[in-house]
DNA sequence: TCAATATTGATAATAAATCCCAAGTATTTT
DNA sequence: AAAATACTTGGGATTTATTATCAATATTGA
């Protein structure tokens, strides 16, 4: 039960918020869409507002559970945090998105920040591309 | 005179594409949105409808004229393009947005994209944080 | 358990961007 | 250079993602 990951975070366990966390940490790898989370829970069968879903996912942002990202720029999408920071590499094609880290990057923006009289307070690289994967719909 | 910037482009040069490409040419280190674009022509006594303005953007920004951003998550900038590929340091407080490019993120970027089986298409950096211009909101 | 407080969810509102289409402008043809 | 054709504009309606409102409901601490 996460209802302890609510509380950590300082938020009571309501059921939206237990089944929205639920379904995140039962998907670590995902990176759903407010619609999408809203739509997993109806074929569970349970619902949940979509207005709630938006709350719900914004406060777990805002506490750290998860992170959101964009990789249109349209969308946010939002995926469990695990605790590692890590970028992304997203398939122009088939939408496959894989992470990464590399301290090597992650020095230089340092530098490259203190260098141009900056503090940082969060970064965002995104790598576009086309994989190789047999599963792409992108044929080189 | 830009006519030729747009006949090379593959635009036809109409009076709104003139304006707008010049505005940016003017201005060639600033980010713009949609709105700011229409508000700076206003400004200048020329009337291009906001429909047009979106329009041409969309335009120029196919023929890579000029380059799209989205630092926040909800409104697109655009700049010109000058060729030179740049990330942007932006401060959260006062909005500075600082250009930079390092060789060493860029190689990095190839090797892991190379090493999880993709072909680079485009990316995107941004470091987000505090400056310390003393023109900053942000007092440290 | 109960009262105080926080949360939910249906709907309205907002903001950025896009679509639609009649009227206007640019380009090509003659 | 005028006529014919093709493209572009602009005003308003529309879409899409998200946020705000608020009465009804659930949660929590005493």
């Amino acid at each position: 039960m996460n209802d302890n990951d609510l509380k950590r975070a300082g938020l009571s366990a309501t059921q939206p918020r237990r089944l929205i966390l639920d379904l995140l940490q039962q998907n670590p790898e995902a990176h759903l869409s407010a619609e999408e989370v809203y739509r997993r829970l109806l074929e569970q069968g349970e619902t949940v507002g979509i207005a709630t879903v938006y709350r719900v996912l914004g406060q777990f942002e805002k506490s750290n559970l998860i992170n959101r990202h964009q990789f249109d720029g349209t969308t946010s999408v939002y995926e469990l945090n695990q605790g590692k920071h890590h970028d992304h590499i997203i398939c122009n094609e088939c939408g496959r998105v894989v992470e990464f880290i590399d301290e090597e990057i992650e020095q230089r923006q340092r530098n490259i920040a203190e260098q141009q009289g900056f503090h940082i307070d969060s970064h965002l690289l995104y790598i576009f591309g086309h994989c190789t994967n047999p599963n792409c719909r992108y044929k080189p």
